[in-house]
DNA sequence: CTTAAATAAGTAATTCATTACCAAAATTAC
DNA sequence: GTAATTTTGGTAATGAATTACTTATTTAAG
């Protein structure tokens, strides 16, 4: 059972934190909140968003009815600044050995790393908060389960 | 400085060994010239060689002059094989968070992992051993240099 | 048969991501 | 201004993956 991508915990609460948070643009969101909707801890989740604060992508209001809202238009903020924002800067590492001089001078293998990474990082910048703000909503889904039918 | 892949140094090794073995078709390889040529260490390597026996793509003979040699063609080994071997088969994770059920239903983020998963898979199935008898092959580069030149 | 070379296998140590907890600071509402 | 709610930030505990080490077993050569 091995995963071939590195997208971790802390990641993935970023990603549908920050969604989360898109959709209830009216309102503040709270740790609470996102820890219920996601399954995820809420001590997790507090530092996924405390991370996310201090990089500029979501502001604060602590005390009652404070949480969490968005600092920019959800059509900018990518994917990939999400993911560099928890995991930090993305490196694409040539030889998977992270060895300064491969065996084979040239890593035989850069070609598979830089090509798949580049793969990678492009979907991330291609997307943005915007393409999920209303993917699987539901009336939509009924909606066009019943045109469907 | 972080890696989208999930590629462990276990796998690295794998790959470069299995490579260095199928060139050195004639004589067996011992884990001290791998471990000296991957700067990787001996233990580990012996490790990694230990798995692969035992997954059937490599044979061992203890001993003097003893070492690994290949068991099949290197046409007929992928680069899947060798990375399933070490790490275990590999599952297309729909929800990167690992949950039963995602926070949106059919997960917001299924089509990316799924996509940038079948991808990768497409191309580790798609290169076997034989990709890499003469790649960086010093002879054929200077050939080439002189061509080029 | 003895010695040396090499793999095999089991166990220990380390590292890293994750999770848990707690006290402090800020804000709102009454 | 008091109490309740919420984020902040620091630190400790956990657990899993990885890496390192040690001893046993096998084999070949002289």
């Amino acid at each position: 059972m091995a995963k071939l991508l590195n997208i971790t915990e802390a990641v993935t609460i970023a990603l549908h934190s920050m969604v989360i948070i898109a959709r209830n643009d009216s309102k503040q969101v709270n740790v609470n909140y996102i820890s219920e909707k996601t399954g995820s801890s809420k001590y997790h989740v507090a530092k996924i968003l405390q991370k996310l604060v201090k990089d500029g992508f979501l502001g604060s209001h602590r005390g009652p009815a404070g949480g969490f809202y968005l600092t920019h238009e959800p059509a900018e903020i990518s994917l990939l600044e999400i993911y560099e924002a928890i995991e930090g800067k993305i490196i694409n590492s040539k030889c998977p050995m992270n060895k300064d001089k491969c065996p084979f001078g040239d890593c035989l293998f850069e070609d598979m790393t830089i090509k798949m990474t580049e793969e990678f990082v492009k979907y991330l910048q291609e997307h943005t908060l915007q393409h999920y703000m209303h993917k699987n909503d539901q009336s939509r889904n009924l909606k066009s389960k019943k045109e469907a039918s």
